[in-house]
DNA sequence: GTCTATAGGTGGATAGAC
DNA sequence: GTCTATCCACCTATAGAC
């Protein structure tokens, strides 16, 4: 793995623009520019557009699942668990704000295609990890079992990762600028949203199934 | 109004395409051919390629705002226009999958500003009506008062427009094809885990915050 | 309203000097 | 490893016949 500056220069501008404008939005002269670098340079690094994307992509996901399987795999009670790992969520994003944008181009682009070895990575690490603990939860009797573990882990990313990538739409909807503040305060909701939703019915009273509608 | 054929033709093939490929991977000689119409007559009927996307996109969100307004106008209880809001939606995303695809595109692409209007108006119905129903419910004391409503809110739909989007990865992440049985079993999960997250430790006992870790 | 033809510009990619 | 110069394909948009 050479670690040239021009190389690590071009990858680091091309994140920017892709997940800033998108694959073909994005012009390899644009690239170059902002990498401080000659255009003929990318293709002595990279075959081509498209390769180049890849590399973008494969480096951003494996980040990824690194940092979210760190909480899933403590020895807390399922709760915290899954609270730290919301949070993890929450930071990684924070700090990288091109993660979940790139991410979701990918999906409306390629369908994902770009990235299903990361996928299947995560869906065996992080995804796994917390669907483990939600049916950890569910076995000692904390979490409520009529809940697919699948879709709740499903939930409980979704939040997360909508909030980050519909900023412009919020920002509308809620009528002001979205603050760090703001972020913070979201990530602490789904957490409660999540773990509310996970524990209703259960650590009041043991009956499993509370009255629904007729 | 007029309503010209090859105009509606041109609408309906741009919105396919700009949903599947986006704004820039779609050339104007892509929409000529799925229209079945020549390439000058988009020149004919809108200015440029820009002005297309617009019609598109604001024809598109007019349709979600009114289609979603209405289980929340109802004079059910809380609970039951939450889950017809959520049902409402996910069929209006079913019967138009285009729709959260192009919505979330305008996100990334230029953070929804050529549908700051559309937006504005869905905060100021949808949205509010969901935020509002959520007082009601706490009002009422089914619904727990330590949630923001905008927050619930946001995580409601969240978890539905994150499901329509993410499809490729939770194929990947499921193991399997994503049936129609599977989008309304999905459904059903959002609407049980967002009223299990508002109704926790309500409707057992009258105790309004549960213990939290320690 | 619809078509042909084409201008004018830009994008991805390569050859080859240094 | 880095740069200059350039090719060719394709894209948006228009002029003008019908």
């Amino acid at each position: 793995m050479p670690e040239s500056p021009s190389r690590e220069q071009i990858l680091e501008a091309a994140q920017r623009l892709f997940a800033a404008q998108g694959f073909s939005a994005t012009t390899i002269k644009q690239i170059g520019r902002a990498a401080r670098v000659n255009t003929a340079l990318l293709y002595y690094y990279f075959d081509d557009k498209e390769r180049l994307y890849r590399a973008v992509l494969q480096r951003l996901m494996s980040g990824l699942v690194s940092r979210t399987l760190v909480p899933l795999e403590s020895d807390a009670p399922p709760a915290v668990r899954m609270r730290g790992f919301i949070q993890a969520q929450v930071h990684t994003f924070m700090a990288n704000p091109e993660l979940p944008r790139l991410f979701m181009r990918e999906m409306l682009d390629h369908g994902v295609a770009h990235a299903v070895d990361q996928i299947q990575h995560l869906a065996a690490t992080s995804f796994k990890g917390l669907c483990d603990t939600i049916r950890e939860g569910q076995r000692q009797g904390t979490f409520r079992t009529d809940i697919q573990p699948e879709f709740a882990a499903i939930s409980s990313v979704a939040q997360v990762v909508y909030f980050f990538l519909a900023r412009p739409a919020v920002r509308v909807l809620l009528g002001k600028e979205i603050s760090t503040a703001t972020v913070e305060a979201f990530a602490r909701h789904v957490a409660d949203f999540t773990l509310a939703a996970l524990t209703s019915g259960i650590d009041v009273a043991p009956k499993p199934r509370p009255r629904r509608r007729s």
